[in-house]
RNA sequence: GGGCCGCUAGCUCAUCGGGUAGAGCAGGAGACUUUUAAUCUCAAGGUGCCGGGAUCGAGACCCGGGCGGCCCA
């Protein structure tokens, strides 16, 4: 079948419905406009053919009938599905639905599978992420959860950028992953023969670059983590992060919880939403509680990362947790902030001086050798940022990875290696420093009121189907 | 990785104490000059996810596998 190249369509029917909003039941308007979308629904009757029509912006019906409908037979046999370019007037019935009635059309494109249910659209989650162009074509839902994250990702990068954040991209392809506790994908350059791995954070090549004199950077990317698929977990995702020279980590938690705030108002238009059937706050300032703090009071008793290693350790084993023998006082804080507090934090909060242990590129805290200055902030239970001053000395970083090098060699799959490269980039000097990331798919779940990652992630990952 | 649940017509779902499956919508044919998930008539549509097993007989029961959802690790 021919189908058209192109087709000259000069009107939306969101803007249609807006303009002719007082237009009067039964009224012709006079103006002649050029549409375009897919049928939706189709109801005819002998010399009458209603269609209702879907474009980007919205619907509109068509009012198509014999005596002045070209081709009209061929028209009332139109498939649901079809996408069609019109052109007539806009009118509005006698039962007071705003048409274009009729006067020329053309089948732009034929669909050749449907779905068929008008009520119950796409329901199987298989079929839904397989096909995800059935599914934005049969449940507006969908629509709305990827074009809601397609204006969280705008939003985050005008605000970057009005905050004087340069946009830059830096490699997927690393010969080591590093950045992140995470394992990596691995794959194999030919012509290099050599193997690489896929990115599990950006984080070092951009503070590279502030080494290099950009003040302000951030970038917007997918990384790549090989780890289960979980309604919370994708194994490839968009992360922001940004990094700005001069700052310390407090100035970074004021710029969070503002840009995420802001993001909230772009998007919502206000900042009082809901999360899965609870009232959710993005408003600025968030509060503030250290690691140490938060954990003593859901315990009640004070702990904090001079606490023994063993008796921390015990209070693990009495949340169940399985204690690994290579984890200091420092992990075990961390664990127990994660079993006792995570799941209890619901609007936006900081958590603040996580021990170094646990942050092999985050900088000491100047009051406490053992900490860094290092925050997350938990929004619904759940991480939503992770930032810190960063760590600028290149022998402290050194033995940082060393640290890490050691837990790799206990088994520690997630643990980071040595990167010479970026040790040398400190020693070209890296100013004082602070870095955010930031998990847009988390966020864009966050703003969208998604329980499920893979509603905001337009391909998510499947398993590729076998037998 | 473990547990629970799902997989039946293109889509959404039924059926039954084991006896080779039904509906609505979609698609086909027809009726109908203001419909709104339009309506009405007619006809058509299924290796019941795949593979084994017990049974005279399985979509239903048992075992293995596949994919998905949720929960846990």
């Amino acid at each position: 079948m021919t189908t058209p190249y192109s087709f000259a369509h000069n009107a939306y029917t969101a803007a249609l419905q807006k303009s002719y909003e007082t237009l009067g039941d039964g009224e012709e308007s006079g103006a002649h406009v050029a549409v375009a979308g897919r049928v939706m629904l189709l109801r005819t009757q002998g010399k009458l053919a209603f269609a209702t029509m879907r474009d980007s912006t919205g619907e509109i019906q068509l009012f198509a009938l014999a005596q002045v409908t070209s081709d009209f037979e061929e028209f009332a046999k139109l498939h649901l599905g079809d996408w069609v370019g019109v052109t007539g007037e806009v009118v509005r019935t006698k039962r007071g639905e705003l048409s274009v009635k009729v006067a020329s059309w053309v089948r732009l494109a034929e669909a050749q599978h449907n779905f068929g249910d008008k009520w119950a659209g796409i329901s199987d989650f298989d079929l839904r992420y397989r096909h995800r162009e059935a599914d934005l074509w049969a449940n507006p839902d969908s629509r709305v959860a990827l074009s809601r994250r397609s204006q969280v990702v705008r939003s985050v990068r005008e605000r970057c950028w009005a905050a004087g954040f340069m946009e830059v991209e830096t490699p997927i392809l690393n010969a080591i992953a590093s950045g992140a506790s995470a394992r990596p994908f691995s794959t194999h350059h030919n012509a290099l023969d050599s193997e690489f791995f896929l990115r599990i954070a950006p984080e070092l090549w951009l503070k590279r670059l502030v080494v290099g004199g950009f003040e302000r950077v951030f970038e917007l990317g997918r990384v790549f983590r090989n780890e289960g698929v979980s309604p919370r977990h994708n194994p490839e995702f968009t992360m922001l992060e940004l990094y700005a020279a001069y700052w310390n980590y407090q100035d970074m938690m004021a710029f969070t919880e503002e840009l995420v705030a802001g993001v909230a108002l772009d998007v919502l238009g206000t900042t009082e939403s809901t999360y899965q059937g609870r009232a959710f706050s993005f408003r600025a300032p968030w509060p503030r509680h250290s690691m140490a703090e938060l954990t003593s009071a859901a315990l009640g008793e004070d702990v904090s990362v001079h606490t023994p290693r063993e008796s921390l350790a015990q209070k693990l084993r009495e949340h169940d947790v399985q204690v690994h023998e290579s984890w200091g006082p420092g992990r075990c804080l961390s664990e127990l902030f994660e079993v006792t507090c995570e799941e209890s934090l619901w609007d936006p909060t900081f958590v603040t001086e996580y021990p170094v242990e646990v942050s092999p590129l985050a900088r000491r805290h100047q009051s406490d050798p053992l900490l860094t200055e290092r925050f997350e902030s938990y929004a619904a239970g759940r991480e939503l940022s992770n930032g810190f001053s960063e760590l600028v000395d290149p022998l402290d970083q050194r033995g940082r990875f060393e640290e890490q090098a050691k837990l790799a060699a206990a088994g520690d799959e997630e643990a980071m290696r040595i990167d010479e490269d970026y040790i040398k980039a400190l020693e070209w000097g890296l100013p004082p420093t602070a870095g955010l990331g930031i998990g847009m798919d988390r966020l864009a779940m966050l703003i969208g009121d998604e329980s499920n990652i893979r509603e905001v992630i337009a391909f998510p990952t499947l398993k590729p189907l076998r037998d």
